[in-house]
DNA sequence: TGTACATCAGTGAACGCGCGTTCACTGATGTAC
DNA sequence: TGTACATCAGTGAACGCGCGTTCACTGATGTAC
């Protein structure tokens, strides 16, 4: 008998492996119709099962709904970090230009899995308080922050214009993210969700469409332009390169 | 008999009147549920009609829908022109932070109507090519172009960081925005949609709740901080007052 | 190794509901003479 | 001013469709002895 270990019987594995399909299913019929929506009786159809078959893996569309969320956050975040880490650590620019085109391409990638998780939320869809997707929500959140810390710690980061918002936010913000206690000064917090609203902006624009009367030349320099403002404002080296 | 021009005869009157009020109940059925949604059998039934009435108003669902977006940007335009021209000419900061207050305040009292327009397009909703919603997205944005217009005038705007982006955008911009054609100058129009692009992303991410973890003050006060930084990146005066 | 039982994936029928839209109609409002 | 006709708002019934979800079931896969 080959190796079958108890953890993971063969009826887990092609279970797993069904889940998998029903979350690829859901978002290949998000993109292909443009909608954050996704229907039971849609993914069932194309997977080739009856409806009540998803009932053995998800006890009703807003669970599904809960882990695409999760998962897209989640890819996101990944996303940004592993592209941040294939730059120098020294090279802060290019970690924040790298970061930045991560964000842009997951977002162009994805554009309904992008406001499934930062757009309207979902009609119908009654996100769980305090639930995964605010913790895959703040996991993703520090993967952006990082970076700043980071630039904080060599002295690289210009404080902000408005200032005294640290005490106010820092406050709310370590409700949340308590994990930042003491590493994140106030003024880094605040660089870092400035320069995350910045590129957040032109990234939603480009990836809802809103941008589409620009020829895609001249929305790669908008964007290079931007991100490049961005760091400038926020006192951050410019990259090294900005070829990827 | 009184006074019922030819033009506009009782019936017109009860007939625009009624045309108000489905939108209106559109609104705030949009509202009530959160979505970019709209659904007939709603509207009816809250104006205390049966659905197949709304067929005397518009020809079908999306009819509705597409007067609903050319409404929204006109409104959103128009709020923000009307704060503009609030404050002197002369004070480009002021205005800029006025037109930008306005542009939020707008995005967080209408949320699902920011995002009817400027957010994932509706699912099922094809907007009608070089139809009137693009005319109208037109007009809402050379609302905030002009005051970028007006401060290159004045010799107030600051080149943007990456250059030569121009020749590719105008291109673009002038296909689109021939009103534009020699009155914009490559840079400013540049300087404008990034600013926008900025202003953009804090305003979207707190009018759908990304920043409710945020106490309102410190969300006052990160986007004056933010409004301020785009502000000195394109080289615009700091404002008199950033009172309002 | 073989047999008896338990587990679980998936089916098919059904329920209740809501949707957009059509159609023939009624009754009220406006218009022409 | 009164009457005959035209216009139009709104109704009620119906069509076809799709949705999420439940339930009792079948048949295959895994497990215990």
């Amino acid at each position: 008998m080959p190796a079958t270990p108890a953890t993971e019987s063969r009826r887990d594995r092609a279970r797993s492996a069904t889940i998998d399909e029903i979350k690829r299913t859901a978002l290949d019929l998000m993109r292909e119709q443009g909608t954050t929506d996704v229907r039971f009786t849609d993914i069932a159809r194309v997977m080739g099962m009856t409806p009540p078959a998803l009932y053995r893996y998800f006890a009703d569309r807003d669970e599904l709904l809960t882990e695409l969320i999760v998962d897209a956050y989640t890819e996101l975040g990944t996303a940004v970090a592993t592209a941040r880490e294939s730059v120098p650590e020294k090279d802060i620019g290019g970690r924040w230009w790298a970061t930045a085109s991560a964000y842009r391409d997951w977002a162009r990638g994805h554009p309904q899995r992008f406001a499934l998780v930062l757009g309207l939320p979902v009609p119908g869809y009654a996100a769980p308080e305090e639930g995964p997707t605010t913790e895959a929500a703040k996991r993703a959140m520090s993967e952006l922050a990082q970076l700043f810390v980071a630039a904080a710690g060599l002295g690289r980061l210009r404080k902000p214009l408005v200032r005294g918002v640290g005490a106010a936010m820092v406050r709310c913000a370590q409700d949340n993210h308590p994990e930042l206690e003491g590493v994140v000064p106030h003024d880094t917090f605040q660089a870092m969700l400035q320069a995350w609203a910045s590129l957040h902006g032109i990234t939603s624009l480009e990836a809802y469409g809103h941008l589409d009367w620009l020829e895609p030349a001249a929305r790669d320099a908008l964007f290079r332009s931007q991100v490049l403002m961005v760091a400038k404002a926020a006192g951050l080296p410019a990259p090294a390169s900005t070829a990827a």
